[in-house]
DNA sequence: GTCTATATTCAGATAGAC
DNA sequence: GTCTATCTGAATATAGAC
């Protein structure tokens, strides 16, 4: 028996690696579809071509096209929240609000532009996105504005940003100008580094003389 | 024959002017949709059930539904242009360049979150648009970016704003944060001139201390 | 000008062979 | 696990009545 169980083990665990693997075959090439088409515009054909198989094989893996959005989406927000994260809490306690805040803008772009289709479909398509799955990812969602909302009222807190700046709109403002990147931001042109310290100038300095 | 001719005149005028109306107020209802769910999302009967019509009768006015994102791109881009130009040259030729930079972003998100759905879709859907509706407009876009490039680079060599910026990139970042208001901001919360306030009070100041 | 009815094309999803 | 073949529903677009 021992031997059986190990062959059954190693069979179903060679199994279910093959299948693990490619149905993530199947999800990157969803997230960069539905990046780079939009959700509606994308087909199923479109995701299995990319993937290297026929549309109707994709179920094998996922119920629903839905279902491949809302992981898309899961992944993508877990990507880029856990990359800020960690570029924030890696300068440790002793950092200054505007390397925080730097580090931050940093590591959301590099998500978004440089490491993770899933995080650039999320912000690209979100707003276009079925409104159940939308409703679906909210929280997380905002979990994540909570947070970048505490990174800019700490700073304000001890000094480091202008007491009378509406935060909750800058921050929006800043947002922006990171997630706008995804429409024209061209990777053969220039690192996300050098984007991420000019936003980071920006938003300290400004621009005026 | 006078009477005929006048009769025929006045009759064929009419026609013409319901027809100009009900022409118009599809494609308004097009703007909205196309603005609110995206291009491919959108349905022929989404457009026609806001219109108060059936989808089929919108075919006496558009050949296709890609005529119609094509006009909705061209009124947008025309509004906001127009806009943009009216605010500035208002100001005289004496104004200051952050007045007149100022004066720019303000007319920019007045039509984007109040006054014009069609500069809205344009600028929220563009992306996703299909590529040969993308490649028709693009003379349109560059041409109101070759405006913006020159409002900023006139203010830079008379001082006005920091001689080491790298403008182009600047330009992408300030428009990321006007055009992403588009995802979250909720007209009733406030106007649009207290968000062209901020964002130009962070472009030439910054937040911080 | 707008309607109803319909042709046609297409995409999501399923069934069963391999 | 992936394929081929197919069902089904939907959406664009057309035809002809009113």
């Amino acid at each position: 028996m021992p031997v059986e169980l190990a062959d059954t083990t190693v069979a179903s665990g060679a199994d279910a690696s093959k299948s693990r693997i490619s149905r993530r075959r199947v999800l990157d090439a969803a997230a960069r579809c539905f990046l780079n088409k939009g959700y509606a515009a994308t087909r199923l054909s479109d995701i299995a071509d990319e993937a290297g198989m026929k549309a109707g094989s994709i179920y094998y893996h996922f119920d629903s096209k839905e279902q491949m959005l809302s992981e898309v989406f899961d992944i993508g927000m877990t990507a880029v929240f856990d990359a800020v994260r960690t570029g924030v809490e890696t300068l440790g306690p002793n950092a200054s609000h505007r390397d925080r805040i730097g580090a931050a803008i940093k590591a959301h772009l590099q998500q978004l532009l440089e490491q993770s289709d899933y995080t650039a479909a999320n912000i690209r398509i979100f707003g276009q996105a079925p409104a159940e799955i939308q409703r679906r990812h909210m929280p997380d969602r905002e979990a994540y504005r909570e947070y970048w909302r505490l990174l800019l009222e700490d700073a304000r807190r001890d000094g480091a940003l202008r007491a009378d700046a509406d935060l909750s709109l800058i921050r929006m403002l800043l947002f922006g100008a990171l997630n706008w990147t995804v429409e024209w931001n061209d990777p053969e042109k220039g690192p996300a580094d050098k984007i991420a310290d000019a936003a980071t100038a920006m938003l300290f300095d400004g621009l005026g003389t």
